[in-house]
DNA sequence: AATAATTACTTATCCGTATAACTTGTCCTA
DNA sequence: TAGGACAAGTTATACGGATAAGTAATTATT
């Protein structure tokens, strides 16, 4: 239980409390690193190593060339995902399928801009269609997903339903996810969408909406999923990142 | 765009290209760092800054006294949560708070154990109530905590209602998240949370249940909330994070 | 007064070296 | 055969030093 900490963490852990107590201000500029090196009496590679943690914690911003900089007084943890392939939380697992039943091209009116969040009357491709499980087929959810115009082709590729679309715009057209955002809400079910889920009694869903974002920031799918009650689970766990 | 990069990165990159070919193939052993010094003339300083790229990227695992292991020949993208105090995905927004209504020591039934995934007849102590916007009254859900018999005394707290349980159990006890579990599904309200929530004709609703996990991965809250249709969008922002 | 050049300072990169701590396989022993 | 002691090999920690690159304030110039 007392083992001996290196070093560079027991500094990071002086640094951390020094800034905690205020003995460096938020928003002041720390000591340079000579200067630490001298007062904590520890080598510049030690040092540094330390301020490393503090940076990845979030206490500090470092610059080349600046003095380095108090962000805060409270070390902020950060929680990410932690599946194997994290980006898995965008997307279902492998043993299910899509049915397209619909293709076309549109233009956004006013409801659809606001829950894709793009300008009225801008051009995109809608894919309609219905998620089913590999075995039992059974229903899971209706997908509606837009994309760019330019990437209506990817439908023709024959491992298209098998394959979540952004994957294909990655793999087809070399684009490259840098940002999603996902809204999870429940809401009931148009009577459209309920005939197609083929529920009757009780139109509640949850409803999910990805919005993808490549590098450049620009949107270029969102797609839009109603899952009818108790028939999806949306799980994810999220863990403290260690501190480098 | 041509600009030079660094010896560390550069030779990252060299060493995540050998992976990708499969030089050195998954599961087996990296030569040592003495001899990737060598053969890629660098210092072991440098070579360890690249290693240190490659492992925080998912391609290999280092261990002292082992050698590293190549774990996957493709960088894995992480996405994790971008907010300024990314915890926030656990929570809620300031301007709302809960009103408790229920407080109890309870055993789990069979259907809770369920929910709260831990053993039946286990003992917790329960925290029943609504949570409302902070001006207009408005009831955003209705929340079941269910936290360590241990900690039940912090409703005492005065400032209990305003802060969410979890932060008071880490700022009480001493106890620290190190994993959450979520999961989001649309699903009808019982009676009683319907009649809770002031809704009638259309009982369905957004639930989210968390469970939070110390750093002994031991359970000590979960917290199921149940919020009525059209009043919430739990949103999430995920960003493809930098390699160090 | 505004702009450009200079300079002092700070962090980033990179090398070399030494010791500690840990892992793993080998060999010895009971 | 099982278990412990040992040795070789590996990564982790830590020191020191030197140069490069970037920032920001100062000084010189127009």
């Amino acid at each position: 239980m007392s083992e001996r900490l290196p070093l560079y963490k027991s500094l990071a852990n002086s640094l951390e409390q020094h800034i905690y107590n205020g003995d460096w201000s938020v928003g002041s500029a720390l000591p340079s690193e000579v200067d630490l090196c001298r007062d904590f009496q520890s080598s510049r590679h030690t040092l540094r190593h330390a301020l490393q943690i503090l940076e990845a914690n979030g206490l500090i911003y470092r610059h080349q060339g600046a003095p380095t900089k108090v962000v805060s007084r409270k070390r902020l943890r950060r929680f990410s995902q932690s599946f194997d392939s994290p980006i898995d939380i965008l997307s279902y697992s492998r043993d299910t399928y899509r049915q397209n039943l619909v293709e076309e091209y549109i233009e956004l009116d006013k409801s659809l801009s606001q829950i894709v969040r793009a300008p009225i009357g801008s051009s995109w491709y809608h894919i309609g269609g219905m998620r089913k499980r590999q075995q039992s087929e059974e229903i899971i959810a209706w997908t509606d997903i837009y994309i760019l115009p330019q990437f209506a082709s990817l439908t023709k590729d024959p491992e298209h339903t098998q394959v979540m679309v952004y994957e294909q715009i990655e793999k087809k057209y070399g684009a490259r996810i840098e940002r999603a955002e996902v809204d999870v809400y429940a809401a009931p079910a148009s009577s459209e969408i309920a005939a197609k889920l083929n529920i009757k009694h009780n139109p509640a869903c949850l409803v999910i909406i990805r919005r993808y974002f490549d590098d450049q920031d620009k949107l270029f799918e969102v797609s839009v999923t109603h899952h009818p009650e108790n028939k999806y689970v949306y799980s994810m766990e999220f863990k403290a990142s260690s501190e480098i």
